[in-house]
DNA sequence: TACCTAACGCAAGATATTTCGCGTTATGCT
DNA sequence: AGCATAACGCGAAATATCTTGCGTTAGGTA
């Protein structure tokens, strides 16, 4: 019989909360278990029984601000809605705390293990879809839920994390090249 | 007075040859220094004071493998040179240890520093950069540096990090996506 | 070849981490 | 309201990581 609520709610927000605040102040190496359980007055052993690691616990946080982010836009334009999506995922980049917790993500990834889409990833991905459904019906031609990825999503994402972060002012720039790939589209394999 | 050769230089690639051969078996949070010393035989002490921390040990390893990495091809077509290149990315990325080392490079960012280009990949835009400067020579239209990241480079990270690799044949639908980008350039800002 | 000393090996000691047993709290169910 | 027990707090014990001082090895230069 498990307990979601209550006391055990509270331990879980206070923790996340600590993890989110210490993300910004100190580098990876420095954070720890011990500094987690300090700030936010949980303690140690219980973070330890609950979450195993600090990189499952960091996944942990990630996973649930993904999922709980704002939805997507709707505004019965699909230039109008990209833009407001590709500048929503741009300006979570520029948060301190988040590059931080994809980093998480990515050491969650075991050598050797089969590939899959996160589960904070796939949730994105059925969030696009509904926008491109809605654009579709409007008998807009709409991109696909991988080119919307691989021509606006990861670009942001590799600047963040390997080289600069992306301007806020390219966003337009991006949207606008993914709606050019899509109006002089090449010729695919069926 | 330094001394980079003789015994060092086989301290330092016993100690590279232990952490990719330990990436491949084992996940982030069982690399350790003293797991590297016994794997390759040097001591400790030696391998925390030349590189002080685990993460700063593996941040140079892959600004090695990154460096020496074969230079970019040469086929007098720019397409054909694209192809070629994307394709060794996207094997490099199919390669166990290169997202893992990878990693290392994603947790050397510091939070609230100023995000600069690591060095590793500033190595490799000087390559793109000649390669670029070769196709313009002959006459060819050709894509910024910026450009060929954001649409090759970048999909293939993004996927082989947080979704799934990019299958080889994709990569020929990626230069083409490029090469079609490049005709029907958006006029860009100036 | 001989000298100087950078770089390493070694082992003990200092810190930091993770685990464990046990008593206490308070949730979810009846 | 009362009960069974999941989840937590606490502190000590067990591990693991990192540092330090000193003796030894072996580059680099004269």
């Amino acid at each position: 019989m498990q307990r979601p609520g209550g006391r055990s709610a509270r331990v879980r927000s206070a923790v996340h909360e600590a993890v989110i605040d210490l993300m910004e102040e100190h580098p990876w190496e420095e954070m720890s278990v011990p500094l987690v359980a300090e700030r936010s007055g949980v303690h140690q052993a219980t973070i330890y029984r609950r979450w195993g690691t600090m990189s499952a616990l960091l996944n942990d946080v990630m996973i649930e601000r993904f999922t709980t982010a704002g939805g997507v836009p709707d505004t019965g334009s699909l230039r109008e809605d990209l833009l407001r999506y590709t500048a929503q995922v741009a300006e979570s980049l520029e948060d301190g705390a988040v590059p931080l917790i994809l980093r998480a993500t990515v050491m969650e990834i075991r050598p050797g293990e089969v590939r899959q889409t996160s589960p904070a990833f796939q949730a994105r991905e059925q969030q696009l879809q509904v926008m491109l459904d809605r654009a579709a019906d409007r008998g807009e031609q709409v991109p696909t839920v991988e080119e919307l990825l691989e021509l606006l999503v990861a670009p942001l994402y590799f600047r963040a994390l390997f080289t600069q972060p992306v301007p806020a002012k390219h966003v337009e720039r991006l949207v606008d090249r993914l709606l050019d790939v899509l109006a002089h589209r090449v010729p695919g394999p069926d």
